[in-house]
DNA sequence: TTATATACAAACAAGGATGTATGTATATCT
DNA sequence: AGATATACATACATCCTTGTTTGTATATAA
């Protein structure tokens, strides 16, 4: 059979995307070759090359549907102005991007892909800016919650909001890359909340 | 002319390391083929193959050339009770690595290849787990120094020296990270050793 | 109902990349 | 001084991988 509907062609354009998330996580982004994918995937090549330029497309795809809506719920935990006060805020929503790698595959698979399976030269150089954009506006939002622990005096010591949010975002990235270095769990994933705790807690008055 | 004297094969086993290095961080290890590694070293890929196994060889080789000695002099800054506070210790110990990636190309080289020039599967999937050994090493020295400091009582608030050497770690492992991928260098190359007083400062008493 | 575009599968062509095998000039050892 | 091992260069065979082209059955539109 060939000439599915239009939805069977979305189905199996994610059904390669899976595969695709699956093979690179297995082999690595540059020895994944589009057979290997389309075999996963159950099609042919012919398949892949329909609904995708080349690898790097596919790539691109992977990221952004796992990576958009996160940031966006990121933005959300951080600037709106709810229950809790604001160093828990920003607890809580280091906190939710931790529970999320547990309990999402896909998220867990990405963030493995993007951190240890992938070499940025060439066409993948251009994520490194991305990257890079996506870290300043989360700085910033850490930021914000800061300068509004600060007005209401939660934070210890005469600290500006600017370096406490500089160093929990690093704080954070460098735990997201040891969370996923850490494949057997032992090190940092177990204790991958408690170390957020202790982090905030430096800083409450 | 073949067959050179034993200086001079040690010479171009250099050569070859040195051009390793550049073409892994020009075009990632994995599109790095023995040919271009040759052909930059101004050998033939025989000369290449009699110093080394594989691609695999090369890689370990440069590795280790070049985090080894780093691994031994931080445990010297952290470890000798020298003429500065523990705290003191710490932070210099962190800003001497940022000064050394300043200054020694071939140490910025390989930290770049390693965190965004290789994917770590296969044969290269052990590397990550002398990644998380040293990391672990490197804690654990962070934490004596911490406890000393607790001892003279130079820590701010009672937090354990243990959880303060992993928030200092995971700050640094961020920072490093992204030390690396600011190519720029405007939003973390510049400022890095005051992102790390900072960091420091928040603990000081 | 027929024409056309769609959603693939299958076949084709070409260029690398790797590992090995072979050749060879010359240090080095005896 | 001759033998041997060394330090490569060159040549060879094999296996992928990629991109494109062609074929084709069938939704879908007219």
């Amino acid at each position: 059979m060939v000439r599915k509907t239009k939805e069977d062609a979305e189905l199996t354009r994610q059904k390669i995307i899976d595969a695709a998330r699956a093979v690179f996580l297995a082999r690595g982004v540059s020895r994944s070759t589009l057979e290997h994918i389309a075999t996963q995937a159950s099609v042919t090549r012919g398949a892949v090359y329909w609904h995708f330029k080349n690898k790097t497309e596919i790539f691109h795809a992977i990221r952004e549907q796992v990576l958009l809506p996160l940031i966006d719920r990121m933005d959300d935990t951080l600037t709106i102005d709810g229950a809790y006060d604001p160093l828990t805020q920003i607890e809580n929503s280091l906190c939710e991007t931790i529970n999320d790698l547990n309990e999402n595959i896909e998220m867990r698979q990405v963030y493995e892909i993007m951190m240890i399976k992938c070499e940025y030269v060439e066409e993948f150089a251009t994520v490194l800016q991305q990257i890079l954009n996506n870290c300043s506006s989360i700085t910033e939002k850490i930021q914000i919650a800061y300068e509004r622990a600060q007005a209401q005096q939660l934070i210890a010591g005469t600290h500006s909001p600017r370096a406490l949010a500089m160093d929990t975002h690093l704080f954070f990235s460098g735990l997201l890359h040891m969370w996923v270095k850490d494949f057997d769990g032992s090190r940092f994933r177990f204790q991958a909340i408690n170390l957020i705790k202790a982090h905030i807690d430096l800083r409450r008055k």
